[in-house]
DNA sequence: ACAATTTATATCGTGTGCGATATAAATAAT
DNA sequence: ATTATTTATATCGCACACGATATAAATTGT
């Protein structure tokens, strides 16, 4: 045993998180498979699908990450044929980014997927319990990604 | 707007999962910084401060990480003194992890890291609904990890 | 106008995670 | 007893994350 009561890792918020984190990337993996795509590239493709054209930092405001994760991610979903980084006309920093015909399609695909995972979660964990899940988590990353 | 309602960022559960676990892992850096750790390294140094002594295959069993990830991660940690790999005599395939005494006495430093985390999360965040979440997440958890 | 600063993206290095596979030791099956 | 299977750990390859830094374009200050 700890010599720390608040060492344990029985007492500790921060695994949660971080395990349910990975287990669920993993329970996404088999159903992204069919896109053959990964679970952040997943990520870039739901705020795409919704707001159809977005700088590298615009997507990174919404999914929280910075230019080094994103670039080298843009990068090879562009060669996958997904979509396109086209260097902006009035401020050549910018790099737009926008799904081509084929990304676009994926989403037919991809509208299955929320379905079939809730399937999946549902045994043994109720939507109210989900809701509110999330509602919390919210709470918490806005009152981390607050200026403090 | 995506053409499919549960497509939205803002309506998936699994987002915020993942966007709180890098904010939280974000969280923990600078503090893991005076013991020269990474996060997953601090995981490991809690379990073994509270178990003593486990193998590479029970150390993943309490973590829910794989071999693949371990092995390295332990190799890193026994190149900075942190801890032994010793073959075991009565199964020579497995491998007994065990704190070095510099593993053991950063336990005294480490103590402090739950109560200053404590602090800057309280901000916005009750330890009521920390509580909530965390009972939430293990639920999450255990649903995950259930055969299935 | 021009130097200083800021902003947008990219590059580099390190450390995870994890699927796939390898290797060696232990156990089970015949 | 010998072969087949299982178990424990390790290796390999790839894709993130992210701190640190670089580069180029835009903006600000004087």
């Amino acid at each position: 045993m700890s010599n720390y009561e608040q060492l344990k890792l029985e007492n500790q918020l921060c695994f949660p998180i971080y395990a349910a984190s990975r287990l669920v990337t993993q329970l996404y993996t088999p159903l992204l498979k069919k896109l053959d795509i990964t679970y952040p590239q997943y990520l870039i493709l739901l705020v795409l699908w919704e707001y159809k054209s977005l700088s590298v930092t615009e997507i990174g405001e919404k999914l929280l990450l910075e230019t080094n994760t994103l670039t080298p991610l843009l990068q090879r979903m562009e060669a996958k044929g997904i979509l396109l980084r086209i260097k902006s006309e009035s401020d050549e920093r910018r790099k737009i980014i926008e799904l081509t015909k084929y990304g676009l399609q994926m989403e037919k695909i991809a509208c299955q997927i929320p379905v079939e995972l809730a399937k999946s979660v549902s045994k043994g964990f109720s939507v109210e319990r989900a809701m509110r899940l999330k509602e919390d988590l919210k709470l918490l990353i806005e009152s981390l990604t607050r200026d403090n």
